[in-house]
DNA sequence: TATGAATGAGGCTTCATTCAT
DNA sequence: CATGAATGAAGCCTCATTCAT
């Protein structure tokens, strides 16, 4: 009876069934990105997923439907996750921010999700609830735990006693600057901007902006 | 008639076409800014400047021309402007910074051509060459004059010695970010966002870092 | 300034305006009742009508909407009208009858708003609300209206007593059927139908059988 | 018992084709007098007679193939079978119309197959052919059986003399009616239609209106 | 100049049909 | 035989653009 091994596996053909989405939302992730909501036609994104037209369909009720898929699976599990570690780090509070930064841009502003905080600036008012959706979940978040890394500073003697969330709203800037820079002038811009560089010039503002007196 | 020649360099038609439909622009400024270029309809700009969808036709050859009409009255004069006011500055480098961020906010980032920005960033991948321009006659004039201000500082020992063109950059971070704010996430925020505490964190921290060894 | 006598007339362009969704119900009528709500497509009818496709959405907001205009206007007053007309009526309650049958075919079965009890039949189940208004609005009335005469006529002892308003569905029948049937069968056959004689038929069934014992 | 040689006229394949699919017609048959031939998807009758969508594929070999089995389906040997039963009827001409037009509502009328009146009314338009199909298989065959009973009645002094095929047709009509009327506002009308009292009230009236004179 | 009715290309969406499994 | 994922033609609808007045 042919019990052989590949059994187990699934065929090519349904293992394709559960890759889709996946696909398919970062085919449209990146054309939203770049086009904006209403720029982009569904039949970019199929094609650039490898799927006709009408496939789109088999997995999202319409165009508004992939744009929320796109905004929920690109966000999920990105900031909680990181609310843990940063509890319970050991280390200096110098050393927790340049982490917190660091981590910021490998896992979130360098890679192709990181477009996302363009997407939603673009079409927040045209999806409030998503735009609102986002804040609740993301940005609030991410400023809540920033606020948090610096009062744990002064706290500890680290840091000068500052106002932390309006701090961290500030030192966000240059964050999601660099972000929306790779998916908008950076394209066009003739001399790279180096986010290493960067990034280290952002570290020593804030660090020295916040040596104590 | 033909009053001095310069002023008479564009045809009597052109300078015209310019200063009357100023409702149009604004008005397009207005909806591109909030919807995005493809989500904003020409039948709704006409109506907001209260006119009817055809007599857009007699002032943009089409919505390409109406958006890069936007574009241009926006940004002209607004920087060129302040260069020479900055070369002839008498006081310390501190309040020259502290005079530029201010007024940079007065004159540009609480405008509604603060949006602006929010609409180039936006579009930059559907209109590279405009935004190409953008980049050329703004942004970087931009960086250029505030790292000559860090620079002074510098050379005249207000100021420890970095790197001008990065910093500039970074600290133009979290103006370029309140700009966004304000055309974005701040639409649905409820606690608003308190631009002069935001700007005075700014300021802070961009001096404090800044101070000598 | 050539204060011409055809100022009063308005201009042929805005005449059409006015002329339009008539125009457009018109074709869509015909065409609704030939192939069916579903297999009508838009196109035709703005053909039919002798415009384009978008002009249809100048009009009517889809083609649900322009489905419901149909219905709306070719039954709205053909009934009601006609309530007086009966409650008023002088002569035997045979010839009230004959006048009725008679009428019901001249104003209503033999034009084509005629179809529109094709068409209602044949979409009531995909418009359920639609089909309600038509049985509230047409149906029940003209077997109330029906239902009166027989009654008037057992009541002056020129029609045996019977159970009229079942009576008066059951002659319904014939009559709906010669209208569906210009709209169906009648198409493809061979021999037509001769409705004058068909109706004659009908009466004299009618009659003949409410001829009191 | 009639293992005739025109049984088997069809090859074995091709009646097997024809017995199994009985649920996917049976479904069929329901969704396209509920909604219409274009208004059913085909999904839907998949779904309804427990299949998938790819079987209805395996039976028919596209919808329009479907629809003429369902309309082939349905006429099939319900009317000539009856002709032979009717010329032999000893009974009086008042009871063979009876019979036969309750035996008509009992298997014709009243089952779902009674639809396909409703559904070939509807999609005469759309299926020329098939709707010259039924008039010829179905429609003209009973009109050809209801004269000759009634000119049956004459011939025998039961009834009076009339134009027995118009009058024929005439008093089709309220059979027709509601038949159509059980799939159609019966659907949505809040005081059923009591179809034994109706068949009643028209008997009552077409052997009343017979009667001699 | 200004209007707004009209147009039709183009995008979203549905669904009959195919085909690899 | 049966499945259901995939396809793409076709229909609905929008909106940039034109043009008669």
């Amino acid at each position: 009876m042919s019990a052989s091994p590949e059994i187990a596996a699934k065929p090519r053909w349904e293992r394709r069934k559960e890759a889709r989405p996946a696909e398919l939302i970062s085919a449209a992730l990146e054309l939203f990105i770049e086009k904006g909501y209403a720029g982009t036609r569904l039949e970019d994104v199929a094609a650039r997923a490898g799927v006709s037209k009408g496939t789109l369909y088999l997995y999202f009720e319409n165009k508004e439907d992939l744009f929320k898929a796109v905004v929920r699976e690109n966000i999920v599990a990105r900031i909680s996750r990181r609310a843990d570690e940063i509890m319970h780090h050991e280390g200096s509070s110098a050393e927790l921010l340049r982490h917190l930064i660091s981590s910021w841009w490998n896992e979130y502003g360098s890679s192709t999700a990181g477009g996302l905080g363009k997407l939603m600036m673009a079409e927040s008012g045209n999806f409030p609830e998503i735009a609102r959706f986002f804040l609740d979940e993301v940005i609030e978040p991410w400023h809540a735990m920033l606020a948090a890394v610096i009062r744990r500073g002064a706290d500890r003697g680290e840091f000068r006693r500052v106002k932390a969330e309006m701090f961290a709203r500030v030192i966000t800037g240059p964050l999601v600057m660099l972000s929306l820079w790779r998916h908008s002038f950076g394209v066009c811009s003739q001399k790279p901007l180096d986010a290493d560089e960067y990034l280290a010039t952002h570290l020593d503002i804030v660090l020295s902006s916040l040596r104590p007196a």
